[in-house]
DNA sequence: ACGACAATCTCGTTCGGCGAGATATTATTC
DNA sequence: GAATAATATCTCGCCGAACGAGATTGTCGT
C-alpha cells in the first residue's frame, strides 16, 4: 500500500495464493525440524500419501520427479525415511526393475497430527460457501494447477514454444 | 480414483491447493538450477519483490524469518545474492544495525521472464470469473492464509492443543 | 541368448544451513 | 551521560543434503 496501491484485483489474488505456499512451506519445515526431519523428507511424505489416495504406484523416480531430485539425492532420501520408520521399500512384481514406497502408519498419524487441524479447518472454511463458491475455488485451483504443468514442460530454457 | 474414489469436495479442494504448493515449488526449484541459484535463493527474491511491492522494509531478520533461517544461514543467502548482483545491502539510516534489502532490476526481469506467464495466465483465469466467483476464491485464500498462520504459532509441538 | 535400454543404487564432492559466539548499534536505567 | 541490557547482523566451524558420474541389476526386442 504504497503507490500503486492495489494493482488489480486479480493479481491481489495471485500474491493471496502465493501467500499460502510460502506459508505452507514454513509449516513443513517446522513439522521437519521437530521430528528430526528434513524439509524435502516432510515434502516427500505428503507426495507419498497423496499417490496413494489418487491410487497411483509411486515408485522411487516417480518421487524424484515430483521433488525435483536427481537418482542420487532420491535414493538418499528414501534411505533416510526407511530408517526412520516412515515407508517402506517394495520390489514391484511386475518390474522388478521398479521400487515400489509404502507410508508407514506411524508418519500418517505423524502428518494428521501436525497438518490435522489445517485440512479440518479449510473443509470447515468451505462448508461456508455455497455450491458455486466451492465450484469457482476449484475452478480456480484446477486452472492454476494446469498453467503450473505448462509452464514446467521444457527440460531446458530453449525449448519451449507451444504456441 | 481408486476405492475412496471422491472422499469430500471439501477434501478434494485442498488437495488441489496442495499440488498447487508442490508444483510451484517445482517450477522455483527449475528456475533456480537454470540460473545457477538454489531453490532458496528464490524463495528469497520472491519474498523480497512481495515486500517492496506492499511498501514493507525488507530487513535481513525479516526475510530470515520468512524462510525459516536461521541468522547465519540468512547472512550466507544474502551474501550468495549480493555476489550474484540480484539485491543489494542498504544499512538503514534511522536504525544502523539494521540492513535492508533491494531486489535488482536484472533479478526483476529475470523473475518476470520466468514466472511472467503464469502470473498472466491466473490474471486470464481469474478475468473469466464473475465478481462473486472472485470473491470466493478470495475469500478461501484469505482463510487458509489465516489457519496457516494461526498452525504457526506453537514453539513446541507440546503446547497446541485448541480442541 | 545378446545387446540396447531402463530403474535404482554407490561413491566422492560441493556447499547450504545450523549452533555458538563475536561485533556493532540502539534503548534503558541510574 | 557512562554503564547495562537488548537487538540486528555477521564470523567461524561443522554436518549432511543433493549433485555428477558411473556401477549394478532387471527388462525387452530381435
Amino acid at each position: 500500500m504504497r503507490e500503486e496501491a492495489e494493482e488489480t484485483a486479480e493479481l491481489e489474488i495471485f500474491h493471496l495464493l502465493r501467500a499460502v505456499t510460502v506459508a505452507y512451506g514454513l509449516r513443513q519445515g517446522e513439522f521437519a525440524a521437530r521430528n528430526g526431519m528434513h524439509p524435502t523428507d516432510v515434502r516427500a511424505l505428503i507426495c507419498l500419501l497423496d499417490a496413494e489416495r489418487a491410487g497411483t504406484p509411486a515408485t522411487a523416480g516417480w518421487l524424484g520427479a515430483q521433488l525435483g531430485l536427481n537418482s542420487a539425492g532420491t535414493t538418499a532420501l528414501i534411505d533416510r525415511l526407511e530408517h526412520g520408520g516412515h515407508i517402506a521399500r517394495v520390489r514391484d512384481a511386475r518390474d522388478r526393475r521398479r521400487v515400489l514406497l509404502t507410508v508407514g502408519d506411524g508418519a500418517k498419524r505423524l502428518g494428521w497430527a501436525h497438518f490435522g487441524p489445517l485440512i479440518d479447518g479449510t473443509v470447515e472454511l468451505l462448508r461456508t460457501f455455497g455450491p458455486e463458491e466451492q465450484e469457482a475455488v476449484r475452478r480456480f485451483l484446477t486452472g492454476v494447477n494446469a498453467l503450473l504443468a505448462d509452464t514446467a514442460a521444457g527440460p531446458d530454457d530453449t525449448a519451449e514454444h507451444p504456441a
